[in-house]
RNA sequence: GCCCGGGUGGUGGAAUGGCAGACACGGCCGCCUUAAAAGCGGCUGCCCAAAAGGCGUGCGGGUUCGAGACCCGCCCCGGGCACCA
């Protein structure tokens, strides 16, 4: 292409960059962005949305990688920016900021490798991903823009943790509450007489075993591999790390908890009032995986065995019991010997119950996780030679061990009704076990029948159905002191400390007793401490027996510290642990609300307008949050848990932190490896007959992400040198629907770019650079294009549909094109309706056309309702469902007219035939059937 | 196995139960040009040489005057969960 060729007033690639980076600067230096709060630093009565209705939109901040962004980053981003964009112009006081997530593993782990200091990664990555972000012309209040790792900003994330371990959950109110209330409580005596018979030390462990954060010796998810333990979520389902892939072991240690289980029931209530894809919604009922049911007791000699149930109703039949090999029972209940009728298949063929119990255990634990998982349908289990009392009826129940019931869940042991559950059905089909059914079945049913039904064979519970059964069971039970009802959880408490150094210090000291103490919050920041040394100890990954080793315990000048916490100046021992990196992400909806506030994480003020409840029963919270589903559990369940425990401590006026949830779709590529298995890059792969060659040789295709070993990497920069950022941002807004996953196509970049020439050529003279707009008023039928689409461009925008949205603009700009003149009256609405998604060129064109400044707070156009009446409607009309002609007519035509019309329209298909029935379907078309 | 999404031209995708394929990429043709690029204009679901016509939204049924959309039964793809008592 010849440059001097090209018209010297055309919309380039040059020209864009030229005419973008003139905006950004001047968006930059007159804050054209910021967004008044009510009140504090932020607050600017005189601003043109100051006291308008708000709008709080937040993308998932980004983990500021060393790869910096590719084109499928930035598409939520942009999708919240046309967004905002366009609210801004509605009225609205519009917030949309961004901030980083940067504390994690990868500058921690890049830092052990080359010996940088992850703060330096971090700030040179953050300063990256700042100056892409900008090129793309994202309309950001850039006074909210925080890291996660700068200390203004942990110091509240510690504050939060304080808030956490300073409360306790109060059951009889469902809430949390400081933990002085407690303390009180126990000193009046209300909560029983032991307390004065406490020691100092006895006392604090009596509280610090009701803190919402408190530490645990538990079994845990310990990752030699990594040096680190994890929590459940962050472990995969056959038992590896999520990052890294690394085994991971059930080790006691001591580790900091966070009782997110006791919000187990608001988590999953409170969905009720979200506005979330159903999805995401049921991924988190799923996790936390409540069950209603009871517990039972079951005894066995002096023993008793407590198993929980969603079944109370089928207790008349339990015909066996199972407990999971680890239970701790089994050793206590086993028999020296065999009793008289055990079976062949019951005992596994072992000498005695002792042998038996030792090889199953043997044999389970040597089972890998996936092996288990693929067993599932095969059961397996040994006798364990004892016998319990089913406490319903007296009757003595064999007891088994079996790897189908898990420790870790409920009680780790249940009563097996076989008639009515599967998996206990298949046991008791391979070890020949009754059956006793208690729910009628259908005839002819075989296996377990899970379904309604009139209860049978069961004393008093005879006659009712299944709901009304275990309600009376329930009531039997704890009448008579053989269980009560009970509700069990999937969801564990949060794991809540890493042995990391890249995260923040908790709060915490510990003195001569061991026990954790809080540091004031005049203490705050605990400042990451210097170190050259950053690794935490790692081990062979698959050497479970081993312990962890943090960086900051090696920094022994800094472990110990002489404080004065009240009672004179003492030494201390800081805890040395990290937070995880879940922590900074859980609550940074709301520093953005009052990012430089010292004296609170956030004023209540500025927290009810931005993020509170608009009516009764309105759960607040951020109005619209775009980010991907892969944060469908981890994320949004710690975000929301913390969110409520601030809600409860009067913290904040929303008691959940993201009112509106939308799940964006990736974009992916393809990638291309030679015969050799090596990827090679895919910018030069070339399509020839439907196959694939790089040079001359052929090469396969593979589809799915980007990513630089796959050698198909696109970034943002690249698309802005070749097109410009307006182009960029129409392709990806235009390209398909938001939350749609797609595939990247540089080549198809140009259509957008045309669309946007040929708006600017609209306005602009290519030869001259003058302006070709006149003041002529549009001609009728042109004005009803343009309302149309107005109206239509309104709509789609409100409902995130920007590609159709694109399309229609496009429709209107190919209508204005061919016309002889180019009239104001239909080009500054276009310009306005362009600016969400093409700002700079809108900007830019908004000038030429006479105005000062900027757009964006013009209003956004409104269609005329009287231009939306058609002229006249085409009606088409079928004959059994076929179109066979159309007519035109005026919109008021009265209905009887419509249809001897389009009766007249067909003659010659009806070929003198008598229609049946016409339907004239109003506007829309008429119906004829012969 | 269970629970969610989703299958529409060569491609990305449009379509409150009412003319399937808007808009765009690619392709073909034309204008402009010494030529090419860019730009502009036209054509572009499939079958048939064309017209007329017929067939078309994963497959098979159904409801309806009318189904891409609703109902029933399958197939395929993507995601989540996976012995949760």
């Amino acid at each position: 292409m010849s440059e001097t060729e090209t018209p010297p007033f055309r919309y380039t690639a040059a020209m864009a960059g030229e005419i973008e980076l003139r905006w950004q600067d001047f968006w930059a230096a007159n804050g054209t962005f910021h967004a008044p709060n009510p009140t504090g630093e932020l607050a600017d009565p005189d601003h043109p949305r100051a006291g308008a209705p708000k709008l709080h939109v937040q993308d998932m901040f980004p983990y500021p990688s060393g790869a910096g962004l590719h084109v499928g980053h930035p598409l939520g981003y942009i999708g919240t920016d046309c967004y905002t964009r366009f609210q801004r112009m509605a009225g609205y006081n519009v917030l949309h900021p961004m901030g980083f997530d940067a504390f994690g593993l990868p500058a921690e782990q890049y830092a052990v490798q080359t010996g940088t200091h992850p703060a330096v990664t971090t700030a040179a990555n953050v300063e990256r991903y700042r100056q892409q972000l900008r090129r793309l012309g994202l309309a950001y209040d850039d006074r909210r823009s925080f890291s996660t790792t700068d200390p203004e900003y942990y110091r509240w994330t510690q504050w939060i943790f304080l808030q956490v371990f300073n409360s306790w959950f109060d059951p009889a109110e469902n809430k949390a509450k400081p933990i002085k209330d407690l303390i009180a409580a126990y000193e009046s005596g209300e909560r029983g007489p032991e307390w004065a018979g406490l020691s100092a030390t006895e006392r604090r462990k009596v509280i610090d075993g009701h803190r919402l954060a408190y530490m645990s010796e538990a079994p845990v998810n310990w990752c030699p591999g990594l040096g680190t333990v994890l929590s459940n979520e962050e472990v995969t389902p056959d038992g590896r790390s999520e990052r890294g892939n690394f085994p991971v072991f059930k080790r006691n240690l001591k580790q900091w908890m966070m009782r997110i289980t006791a919000y187990g029931d608001r988590l999953i209530e409170d969905l009720d009032t979200l506005d979330w894809p159903d999805p995401v919604k049921l991924m988190q009922r799923n996790w936390i995986g409540r069950s209603k049911g009871a517990h039972v007791d079951f005894a066995l000699g002096d023993h008793k065995i407590t198993v929980f149930t969603t079944r109370p109703d089928t207790l008349f039949g339990a015909t066996y019991m199972v407990l999971a090999p680890e239970h701790e029972l089994v050793d206590t209940i086993v028999p020296g010997n065999w009793p008289a009728n055990s079976k062949e298949v019951w005992t596994g063929g072992h000498a005695t119950p002792a042998e038996a119990v030792v090889a199953y255990r043997a044999a389970a634990a040597a089972k890998t996780e996936e092996e288990r998982t693929a067993d599932a349908k095969v059961k397996t289990g040994v006798f364990t030679g004892a016998y319990a009392t089913n406490p319903v009826n007296g009757e003595l129940v064999p007891v088994f061990i079996a790897d189908y019931v898990l420790a870790g869940y409920g009680t780790g042991a249940i009563m097996a009704v076989p008639a009515h559950d599967e998996r206990d059905y298949e046991f008791a089909t391979a070890f020949a076990l009754p059956v006793v059914r208690t729910i009628e079945t259908p005839e002819g049913f075989e296996g377990a029948y899970t379904g309604d039904g009139v209860v049978i064979n069961s004393g008093f519970l005879d006659g009712k159905n299944k709901d009304d059964a275990k309600a009376a069971m329930i009531e039997w039970l704890e009448s008579s002191r053989k269980g009560q009802g009970a509700t069990t959880y999937r969801l564990r408490d949060w794991l809540f400390s890493r042995q990391r150094y890249w995260g923040e210090p908790f709060p915490i000291v510990y003195d001569e007793t061991g026990l954790p103490i809080a540091l004031p919050d005049s203490m705050l920041p605990v400042v990451l401490p210097d170190t050259d040394d950053f690794s935490p100890r790692t081990f062979d990954p698959e050497d479970g027996d081993t312990e962890p080793e943090t960086p900051l315990s090696r920094k022994k000048d800094w472990v110990q510290v002489e404080l004065d916490l009240g009672d004179g100046p003492k030494t201390y021992t800081r805890e040395t642990n990290t937070m995880p990196q879940w922590a900074g992400s859980c609550w940074y909806e709301l520093r953005y609300l009052d990012p430089h506030n010292e004296s609170a994480m956030v004023d209540p003020a500025n927290e009810a307008y931005w993020m509170g409840p608009r009516a009764e029963g309105d759960c607040g919270g951020v109005d619209l949050y775009v980010g991907g589903v892969e944060h469908a559990v981890l994320h949004l369940l710690y975000s929301r848990f913390w969110h409520k425990v601030l809600f409860d401590l009067g913290h904040v006026s929303s008691f959940e932190p993201f009112k509106k949830l939308f799940n964006q779709g990736m974009i992916q590529a393809y990638a291309y490896q030679d015969d050799r298995g090596f990827y090679v890059p895919a910018e030069e792969v070339v399509e020839r007959d439907g196959k694939y060659f790089h040079g001359d040789q052929a090469v396969t295709r593979s589809y799915g992400k980007m990513g630089k070993s796959l050698k198909n990497v696109v970034t943002p920069d690249e698309m802005c040198e070749l097109y410009g950022a307006d182009t960029f941002r129409v392709y990806e807004m235009a390209m398909g629907p938001l939350d749609v996953s797609r595939p990247w196509e540089t080549r198809a970049v140009v259509g957008s770019q045309r669309f946007l020439q040929r708006t600017w050529r609209l306005v602009v003279d290519e030869e001259t650079g003058a302006v070709r707009v006149t003041d002529e008023p549009l001609d009728p039928k042109t004005r009803k294009v343009l309302h149309k689409v107005i109206a239509g461009v309104r709509e789609d925008i409100a409902e995130l549909r920007f590609n159709t949205a694109i399309a229609k603009l496009i429709e209107l700009t190919n209508t204005l094109t061919p016309l002889p003149s180019v009239s104001r009256e239909a080009i500054e609405p276009l310009v306005l309706m362009m600016s969400p998604f093409a700002p700079h060129m809108a900007e830019e064109l908004w000038g030429k056309l006479g105005h000062r400044g900027s757009l964006a707070y013009a209003d956004f156009p409104v269609a005329d309702p009287a231009q939306l009446v058609a002229d006249a409607i085409t009606y088409p009309v079928q004959v059994n469902g076929k179109v066979r002609g159309r007519v035109e007519v005026s919109p008021d035509t009265p209905e009887a007219d419509v249809r001897s019309a389009a009766l007249a329209a067909v003659e010659e298909i009806l070929a003198g035939k008598e229609p049946k029935k016409v339907i004239v379907v109003k506007g829309r078309l008429v119906s004829v059937v012969v």
